[in-house]
RNA sequence: GCCCCCAUCGUCUAGUGGCCUAGGACGCCGCCCUUUCACGGCGGUAACGGGGAUUCGAACUCCCCUGGGGGCACCA
């Protein structure tokens, strides 16, 4: 951009939900707008819908912005402190006519709608209460008609502006039908709080998903009608798809930023994902910091075509994240993450041990306290997972492995220094002419109760000699061979 | 039905007329490493939707078709 006005944007959702995930999106997208080129990033809360908006979202989507990392410079504004600016604004349309009084309910409306589309005709408002007179208007309040008021769009020409992504968008103004700006109870919609607010709040740049393309015309025409000079930049961002390409709802899988948080995607690599979707540095890098994002983002470099949300590729993307950061950082997380799971007493050194050991093959925080459960589950609640018992209940020799495994965990060195060395069985595996990566699935079904898990020592190590034996008789009795 | 947007490997993308027998990443497959699983390393699989036009030359420009998506609310 070579605009030479500060750049500033907002992110304006509407508070009828949770967070999603292309929401979220947006809101990076504008964070790193405005980051970039050293502008303002403006939070402003779109609750104009009373029935729909409710104050615990507004609080939940501040509490995951900040979880995100996307920082905020004013706000958040609410709209709906902010009714007597749209209220003037609406009286100044239909004084000068570019906005009338419009008495058919919304009932009427949409019955009319589906009367047009069953009869292969466009819908949109018909225009009833466009021209009526003083005497006509009178009449129809006099019936106790709701009024609304409803916007005038031209009956000619074309609505055409410059998208930051799209480049030149145009539409003829037939093709859009006269809209409610006013509703009857007196509360603004969308259209007008968002042009409104947009001119007071000097927004530069709007950038936003891509199904609000065709509202731009609108929310144009009314800065226009309202004689606001110039407007912002606007820029159209492809829409996330799910598996059948359509736009990404709760049916696709997890949509809602809560729920990314609690699987343990760190903010950083969700951040950098994000980012990608829609978007690519010029020299290719995927793997990226916060920072580097900052640095290198470009709103001409955004694609133009939707993009399907991969978890695959976020699984990766976060573990990415997991391995680059410091270790007494991830020792934090997991540490919270095993007392959030078993409770606030849990033993912080087992679980900086499992952070350790994890660093290097998680994907996820959860996956790997999942990995460690067997070193805070109760010896009670122990159990072996079906699938994995069924791997190796026919290992080659096991109870002789089991049983020169147990003898030499009954007299291992057990030191700190000897750590995991005094636990390496594979001598005592190969003793018996066998190979240890043959049977060592038998040992990990055993001691983690899975038959993939952190290393295989280290666990042992971390158990104790006692919990250690105890699940490998276990398993003993279970191969049917007794305690022999 | 009408309007708008979009179209490169399965997926995310690089590519802005010759550097492209199309590059990278995820996934997948194989090999190596290895204390299982991972991680890591190496290699492989795989794409310009179709048809015209412009040009000495099109993934890149234009047109048509096809396909996909979005919108047409007193939601945002």
């Amino acid at each position: 951009m070579t605009d030479s006005r500060a750049v500033r944007v907002r992110f304006a959702p509407a508070p009828t939900g949770y967070l999603h995930v292309g929401s979220a999106r947006a809101a990076l997208f504008n964070w790193l707008f405005a980051r970039h080129h050293g502008g303002t990033f403006v939070l402003r809360i779109e609750d104009t819908d009373a029935a729909r908006s409710r104050e615990e979202w507004i609080v939940g989507i501040q509490d995951t912005l900040t979880w995100l990392g996307l920082d905020w410079d004013e706000g958040p504004f609410l709209q709906g402190d902010r009714l007597d600016r749209y209220a003037a604004a609406a009286d100044t349309l239909l004084a000068s006519g570019r906005a009338y009084e419009c008495y058919c309910t919304p009932e009427e409306v949409s019955a009319r709608n589906d009367v047009a589309r069953a009869d292969g005709r466009s819908p949109g408002y018909d225009g009833r209460c466009r021209d009526l007179n003083s005497d006509q208007r009178a009449a129809l309040a006099g019936e106790g008609r709701p009024r609304s008021i409803r916007f005038r769009t031209p009956d000619e020409g074309v609505s055409s502006f410059t998208d930051l992504v799209r480049g030149e968008v145009t539409v003829e103004w037939s093709t859009i039908a006269d809209f409610v700006i006013v509703r009857s109870d007196g509360s603004p919609v969308f259209f007008l709080a968002n042009a409104v607010d947009d001119a007071e709040m000097a927004i530069t740049h709007v950038l936003r998903g891509e199904d609000l393309l065709d509202s731009t015309h609108r929310v144009l025409a009314i800065r226009e009608a309202l004689g606001i000079d110039g407007s912002p930049e606007y820029g159209h961002l492809p829409l996330l798809v799910g598996a059948d390409r359509a736009k990404l709802s709760k049916r696709h899988g997890a949509v809602a930023l809560e729920e990314f948080r609690d699987s343990g995607f760190l903010p950083d690599a969700l951040v950098n994902y994000l980012a990608l979707l829609g978007w690519a540095p010029e020299d290719g890098r995927e793997v990226m910091t916060r920072e580097e994002l900052i640095t290198e983002f470009d709103i001409g470099r955004v694609t133009h075509s939707a993009a399907f949300f991969d978890y695959q590729k976020l699984d990766w993307m976060n573990g990415e994240h997991i391995r680059a950061l410091a270790t007494d950082q991830l020792e934090a997380l997991v540490v919270d993450a095993v007392r959030a799971r078993w409770g606030e007493e849990s033993n912080r050194e087992l679980a900086v041990a499992a952070a350790r050991l994890g660093q290097e093959r998680a994907t996820t925080i959860k996956a790997l306290v999942d990995q460690a459960d067997f070193l805070f589950v109760g010896d009670a609640d122990f159990s072996i997972s079906p699938d994995s018992w069924e791997k190796v209940a026919a290992s080659e020799r096991g109870m002789e492995v089991l049983d020169a495994v147990h003898a030499h965990i009954t007299t291992c060195e057990w030191t700190a220094e000897a750590g995991a060395g005094g636990t390496d069985v594979r001598g005592v595996i190969e003793a018996l002419g066998l190979k240890p990566r043959k049977v060592m699935s038998l040992l990990y079904v055993a001691i983690e109760g899975r038959h993939a898990g952190l290393p295989l020592f280290e666990a042992i190590h971390l158990l104790g000699r006692d919990r250690a034996l105890a699940r490998l008789d276990a398993v003993r009795v279970r191969l049917g061979g007794g305690l022999g």
